[in-house]
RNA sequence: GGGCGUGUAGCUCAGUUGGUUAGAGCGCGUCGCUGAUAACGACGAGGUCCCAAGUUCGAAUCUUGGCACGCCCA
């Protein structure tokens, strides 16, 4: 039997036994045997760092991976979890170095890579605690016991594999990248880095006259605010589309082109009279040579031209070329290319060496060593720090008359954040990169057939970083990573790439492994990870293929370490080298899901790497020898198995970013959100989950409110458990038995519920039951189609609404069924199994959001099945509600029509509260009688039919509804625009009027009998039907009414003498109970009651009233003597005071 | 500077293919209900739906141009 369950309830503490049970039972792993057949819904956990502590951003993140693979598995699939961690990259040797007190490359050098290295794989373990705590409590369940790790062996070897199957196809290649780059340090600088150091400097801007090659007298006019990169000049932008004009200073007699719109700002800001001479495009432009701003690297290139790929003969420097980056905001219109030091001009130069044919392409200009100063390329000022030159550069421009105007320019530029004086400088390095470009279209083409959430993603940002592909520089100049398995002939320099460890200790001439066996047997506790990675791997050399005697070496990089969690769908499972069934079956991904800026991140990586290596269509196959060559060849191996876009995942939800309290992003400095174990602690994990999954859709941008994670208990949780526990508290009372004669009750399907002895069909109920279980119905139909278009957020607000309607409408409105003191009553059971099952499906519909709750009510609800006193066969219901069957939506149960009249009422009953509140009427005090005008009579019969819930609702007698109100209401018809809109067009203005004019009784009356109205307007007549206008009531003044969309409730305000003493009564009732509240009562204990006073009403009420009150308040003796030994309260019923006594007789003791 | 997104009540956010009375929750105020009650109901105050122009019989919704904020990129 049910126990009763109090409304005291400490989510947080439940929670944790929650935890302690699925621990203990094992239920995670159960649920995923219990699928061990089932079609597996694929997901993937995109890897977390574990360097730093988790924040409320990462528990919207675990909550959402939560919630549909939760699911997903109720509903019938198999949903493997695997967890993962993403450890490689610069934030961990930045950590380190904060440790050691060191952050150049050369300290980490003078400190050791080995040491280094070892600290780092230590590092990524940090906060490992920390994580898989909040993993464990938020509820999210995934397989922490075999995540994957991007620095294991197996991991990056698989990572090797793919590698060498896009080096071997020609898809990675080195070259030239253009980086910010710290020269007093030799090192490149990060995005996030060079993001920190921007400040306002003042630099100056130069104006430069490059004459043409073949109208000397004509020049064009650059502008640039890096003096120092005019002598590495190689071309100058002109946009193609913008015009621009050739003028003549009024003074000089030079004759320049500059951007048309920037002439007037030009000739203010130099204060020269510039006039101009003619307009051409820029297009016109395209292909004019001019004469460089220094002479150093024309006069050493002889014949710097080559043939293009469409066999002209092309200069290959000092050209006109067209850019779509030039605009006419600052400058002239006219931008001078210095590739070296600039990564979009070096964009136009790779572009310009690509119209060369092989051998004869342009070569980059780079006048500036790596330490920031120039080298004998620039005579003039070699070995001078770059920003020094540029006064002498300067000076000379002004000697060759060159230099047409020279100001200060004010902008942001950054400076070195560990050393704040040193400017950082563009700077070409050698790079790895992978032709991502290539793949462009395979990449649109594969990204089109994903479903992204929020849909813009796929089109919007997404879509526009595919379109602006360029190649992924792969490479990093760094220590802890993995490492680029690339290994170069010392002789020739041609290269080779290597797919697994085994496959280089296989290589001829093997030396430098004993490095690594050294080091492990100096200290055994090395994880042997380490073996693949810097300096052990390093020191792998072997003999070279391509020139005899020579050795192969590594180069010295690592990757980025996107590659490596884009890597996951394959590398999580060491595939290809093993695991093959694995993969086969868990690949591509269901569902993944990560915030906004994983877009450049790994939903990129993951896509651009699956796209590379699978292809469309590219059949695969579990043997992995055969898997290399397949996957070499995209596209060529459709066949049976194959697999076609989308991949590697289907449906990707993008979430927001969380912000802080202020609206800021969260920062620890600024305390703007309290850590995850404190939300725990305090409001519980559900409570934090329902406020992520109902309080917004989860791509909008999240602010972290403490406040709104704290109402999501009141407003939901709460209000729910308030439901459950008025349940068990009348169940236990009643001892209400929900197992006699139910056999094989399975997972309580209402369908398993049916044969219980005292269950009747729900057409048999009555009819707020069936309305309750309508509802539910249509609950489960939402949520389940909501949930699978991945849309939680209104599958959420479905379930607040039934459950609103369950606490606000059911419960409220049948209370009294379930105070019937014959517990065998039909109705009274009735409305147990209503409620009983409402619950049951709750508890399981609920279950994926929830979790916590869910099992708590499932496991009370179940009880009696578990008992002593159950049935033998009982033992078949699950012990965890994670282990039950989705609801399925019962369309027996469904009835929109009831819904609909339902609705009404409760809008009826909600217009008399207010008429009540209007006239001053409580509604503890009963009147006779109210009408109710409604706008058309669809359900009225059945309002009729079920006034008790009014005449309960509205403490009335009775009830009366009519179409024909004139008496209390106005009628007014208006259009119904969207059905009329399209037929009556551009009179629609008018035929509003013409109604709104005309008397609506008038036109109702002709509605009703003619079933038309007809309406004379702007000269034409139109016949309007009774769908093309709706009528509107409103109440007329001087009645206590109140007025709906649809309806207009008005109350008899008379209070008789009758009305009166049963007003009292009820107030007696109330004072009461109150009473036994104050005193502790047990709901069954039995009390004496006195009411001392000379009020004659007071003493008719209670005995006309007095069985009512002697029920409702358990009170054996109600007299109007005073009670001994007892403390009288005074009340105040009807106009007059009474002293109450009340004691209690017994307390029944408790067991 | 470019791309994407957002802009609706004091706060957090909904608003379905354009339809004329723009909603919810919280907060505030008033009143009420109450043996589920740290809950609940009613009423009220609170809105130039960021601005402007356009399309339309009709615009929070569509178009264009601005403004503000956020993110990403430069």
């Amino acid at each position: 039997m049910f126990k009763a369950v109090s409304t005291n309830v400490n989510f947080p503490e439940q929670e944790e036994a929650v935890l302690r049970f699925w621990d203990q039972a094992n239920v995670y792993q159960r649920s995923l045997d219990q699928r061990a057949d089932a079609p597996p819904f694929v997901f993937f956990e995109g890897p977390p760092t574990a360097n730093g502590l988790p924040h409320p951003g990462h528990c919207l993140t675990r909550a959402i991976k939560d919630l549909f693979p939760r699911y997903r598995t109720m509903r019938g699939y198999r949903c493997e979890r695997k967890a993962g961690w993403d450890t490689h990259g610069l934030p961990v040797e930045v950590e380190v170095g904060k440790e050691l007190g060191i952050h150049s490359k050369e300290e980490i050098e003078a400190y050791g890579v080995e040491p280094f290295i070892q600290r780092c794989q230590q590092s990524v373990w940090r906060y490992m605690r920390e994580w898989e705590q909040l993993t464990r409590r938020i509820g999210f369940w995934v397989n922490l016991e075999e995540a994957y790790v991007t620095y294991h062996k197996s991991y990056i070897e698989s990572v090797w594999w793919s590698l060498k199957n896009l080096f071997d196809r020609g898809l990675l290649y080195r070259g030239h990248k253009i980086v910010w780059w710290w020269a007093q340090g030799g090192t490149a600088l990060s995005a996030g880095e060079v993001g920190q150091g921007y400040r306002e400097v003042a630099d100056p801007s130069v104006y430069v006259r490059l004459p043409l090659v073949d109208q000397p007298d004509r020049s064009l006019l650059v502008w640039t605010t890096t003096p120092w990169t005019l002598p590495s000049n190689m071309f100058a932008a002109v946009h193609p589309e913008l015009e621009y004009s050739l003028c003549r200073d009024a003074e000089t007699g030079d004759q320049f082109y500059v951007a048309s719109a920037l002439v007037e700002s030009l000739a203010a800001k130099t204060r020269r009279d510039l006039q101009p001479l003619e307009t051409c495009r820029g297009s016109e432009l395209v292909g004019l040579r001019y004469q460089p701003p220094f002479d150093d690297f024309r006069t050493r290139l002889e014949d710097p031209s080559g043939r293009t790929l469409d066999g002209e003969t092309l200069h290959h420097y000092w050209r006109v070329v067209a850019a779509d980056f030039v605009t006419t905001d600052s400058g002239t219109g006219l931008v001078h290319q210095a590739p070296a030091f600039g990564e979009v001009d070096y964009e136009v130069f790779d572009r310009e060496r690509a119209r060369f044919v092989e051998g004869e392409q342009p070569s980059l200009f780079h006048a500036v060593g790596p330490d920031g100063k120039f080298t004998d390329e620039a005579p003039a000022v070699a070995g001078m720090w770059v920003k020094d030159a540029d006064k002498p550069l300067i000076r000379s421009l002004k000697e060759t008359g060159l230099l047409y105007h020279q100001e200060q320019y004010l902008h942001e530029y950054p400076f070195c954040w560990r050393a704040d004086e040193d400017p950082l400088i563009q700077y070409p390095r050698e790079s790895w990169f992978i032709r991502t470009t290539a793949f462009k279209q395979a990449m649109l083409e594969n990204n089109s057939q994903i479903n992204w959430l929020p849909a813009h993603i796929r089109d919007g940002r997404f879509g526009n970083f595919l379109e602006s592909n360029v190649d992924w520089a792969l490479s990093r100049e760094r220590y802890w990573g993995t490492p680029l398995p690339v290994w170069e002939c010392q002789a020739t320099g041609r290269f080779e790439a290597i797919a697994s460890y085994a496959e280089l200790l296989a290589k001829p001439g093997l030396r430098g492994t004993e490095v690594w066996e050294q080091a492990k047997a100096a200290n055994p506790e090395l994880a042997d990870d380490l073996c693949v990675h810097k300096p052990y791997i390093d020191a792998v050399e072997y003999d070279s293929p391509f020139a005899d005697g020579a050795r192969m070496r590594r180069v010295p990089e690592v990757i980025d370490c996107w590659y490596d969690s884009g890597s996951m769908p394959f590398a999580q499972w060491g595939w290809p080298h093993q695991n093959a069934e694995h993969f086969e079956s868990q690949f591509p991904a269901d569902f993944i899901s990560e915030a906004l800026d994983q877009t450049r991140g790994w939903f990129y990586s993951q896509l651009a790497i699956s796209t590379m290596l699978f292809g469309e269509a590219a059949g695969r196959t579990a043997d992995p020898e055969t898997a290399l060559q397949e996957a070499t060849q995209p596209s060529q191996n459709a066949e049976a198995g194959a697999i076609s876009y989308p991949h590697p995942f289907r449906n990707c939800i993008v979430l927001g970013l969380m912000l802080g309290e202020d609206n800021t992003k969260m920062s620890k400095s600024k305390r703007n959100y309290r850590e995850p174990r404190e939300i725990f602690d305090k409001y519980g994990a559900d409570a934090l989950r329902w406020f992520f999954f109902a309080g917004q859709p989860p791509w909008t941008q999240i602010r972290y409110r403490e406040q709104a994670i704290r109402d999501s208990i009141p407003e939901f949780l709460l209000r729910l458990w308030n439901v459950f526990s008025f349940f068990t508290i009348y169940a236990e009372i009643d001892r209400f038995d929900c197992t006699a004669g139910i056999g094989d009750p399975g997972d309580l399907k209402p369908e398993r519920l049916a044969s219980a002895a005292t269950y009747r069909p729900a057409s048999e109920r009555s009819e707020i039951d069936r309305w309750i279980l309508s509802e539910l119905a249509r609950t489960v139909g939402t949520v389940v189609e909501r949930m699978d278009a991945y849309d939680n957020y209104a599958a959420c607000a479905a379930i607040t609404e039934l459950v609103d309607g369950l606490s606000n409408w059911f419960v409220r409105r049948s209370r009294d069924r379930f105070w019937a003191s014959d517990r065998n009553d039909p109705d009274k059971l009735d409305a147990y199994w209503t409620l009983y099952e409402v619950l049951l499906e709750t508890s399981k519909l609920i279950a994926p959001f929830v979790p916590f709750l869910a099992e708590t009510l499932w496991q009370n609800l179940t009880a009696p099945f578990r008992g002593a006193d159950a049935e033998a066969t009982a033992s078949s219901v699950p012990d965890s509600v994670h282990l039950c069957d989705y609801p399925e939506p019962s369309t027996a149960n469904l009835d929109a029509d009831l819904s609909t009249a339902m609705h009404v009422l409760r809008e009826i009953a909600s217009l008399g509260r207010a008429a009540r509140a209007s006239a001053k009427l409580k509604v503890r005090q009963p009147l006779a009688r109210v009408e109710v005008v409604l706008a058309d009579d669809t359900h009225t019969e059945w309002l009729r039919r079920h006034d008790n819930l009014v005449r309960e609702e509205l403490n009335v007698k009775a009830v009366d509804y009519t179409t024909d109100g004139r008496e209390y209401v106005q009628y007014d018809v208006v259009p119904n625009f969207k059905r009329l809109g399209p037929r009556v067009g551009r009179h629609m203005p008018a035929v509003k009027k013409a109604l709104a004019a005309a008397d609506g009784g008038r036109l109702l009356v002709e509605l009703q009998r003619d079933s038309k109205i007809e309406l004379d307007v702007d000269g034409e007549v139109f016949e309007l039907d009774g769908e093309d206008v709706e009528v509107r009531l409103s109440a007329r003044p001087g009645w206590a009414a109140a007025q709906g969309r649809d309806s207009v409730v008005v109350l008899s305000t008379e209070v008789t003498e009758e009305l009166r003493r049963e007003g009292i009564a009820k107030d007696l009732i109330r004072t009461i109970q109150n009473r036994r509240k104050e005193l502790g009562c047990e709901f069954t204990d039995r009390i004496e009651v006195a009411v001392v006073g000379d009020s004659e009403e007071v003493r008719a009420a209670v005995e006309e009233h007095r069985e009512r009150i002697v029920n409702e308040t358990l009170a054996d003796l109600l007299e109007y003597e005073p009670i001994a030994e007892t403390e009288p309260l005074t009340a105040s019923l009807g106009d007059d005071d009474v002293q109450l006594y009340i004691r209690v007789v017994c307390t029944p003791t408790r067991p």
